[in-house]
DNA sequence: GCAATCTTGTAATGAGATAACGTCACACAC
DNA sequence: GTGTGTGACGTTATCTCATTACAAGATTGC
């Protein structure tokens, strides 16, 4: 087996049933939403649903939105090589789009070498209205 | 007085004592660290802070960073005008470094107007090891 | 078998943020 | 001057998010 790409067959029993919640859902949940949403499946504590979460993001199945403190399943076929992903998130519906861009990567790339700064990792939010619920 | 533009003139007793000190801060601070640093002048509860720091973030003259759950004081000169704020935050040293570039607006407005996105905000937060810390 | 390692369960606690209430000071109309 | 609206302030309680600490099972390799 592939010991850096993962899919949902190598998960542990938790780390399913999050991904199953997280797969479900529209939107980004919180991880103390997928406590409740799995008590019926012997989740009592938090933990459990965080040690999950850590090995789903580590994996790449999911990402952490931090401007939400919540998870979302990774919708975006390959953007397992990619870094840099921005996420734009609807404030009206919740909906999250998940885009990869190799111009805006360079030029974070760029500008974080002309400060000098060893870049390890991007967090890129925006926040706004999806297409549908500008008409709305 | 220009009703947009804030100075610290402008700022109210507790707004300023919030304000000065973030400012004496090298690096970002979490509300309740700020709360604790001005029991001495009267801070008792979490809110005066979250207060305060909601009038000092709407001026413009704190920035939130949303990867850390904690605020700076904006180094940023002229950063008033532009709302795409690229943030590299040290992770060893907690240095904040703010910089603004055009193309990286100017992409960022080209993806979300590609989706049809209402872009409000963005959150760009960088993380790493500075210039200095990458020698030690 | 046995040790090393990983996963899990549970309780307690820490850290971040807001709701709900009341008070006070001040500007401004009347 | 009195009423009224507005904004800042103070306090308590509560809510949400996340981690520490400890113990017990399961898995793998030898
Ligand atoms: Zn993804
Ligand atoms: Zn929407
Ligand atoms: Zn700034
Ligand atoms: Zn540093």
């Amino acid at each position: 087996m592939n010991e850096h790409v993962h899919d949902t067959a190598d998960l542990t029993k938790n780390q399913t049933l999050v991904m199953g919640a997280l797969t479900r859902s529209k939107g980004p949940l919180s991880a103390y939403t997928i406590l409740d949403q799995l008590r019926d499946n012997g989740f009592r504590a938090p933990l459990q649903v965080y040690r999950a979460l850590d090995k789903l993001v580590e994996f790449g199945l999911v990402h952490r939105l931090e401007s939400l403190n919540a998870f979302v399943a990774c919708r975006h076929p390959g953007c397992d090589g990619d870094d840099t992903i921005a996420f734009m998130i609807c404030e009206r519906c919740g909906q999250v789009n998940e885009i990869t861009d190799t111009a805006l990567a360079a030029r974070l790339k760029q500008l974080a070498g002309e400060a000098s700064f060893a870049l390890k990792k991007t967090t890129i939010e925006l926040r706004g209205l999806c297409r549908t619920c500008q008409a709305a």
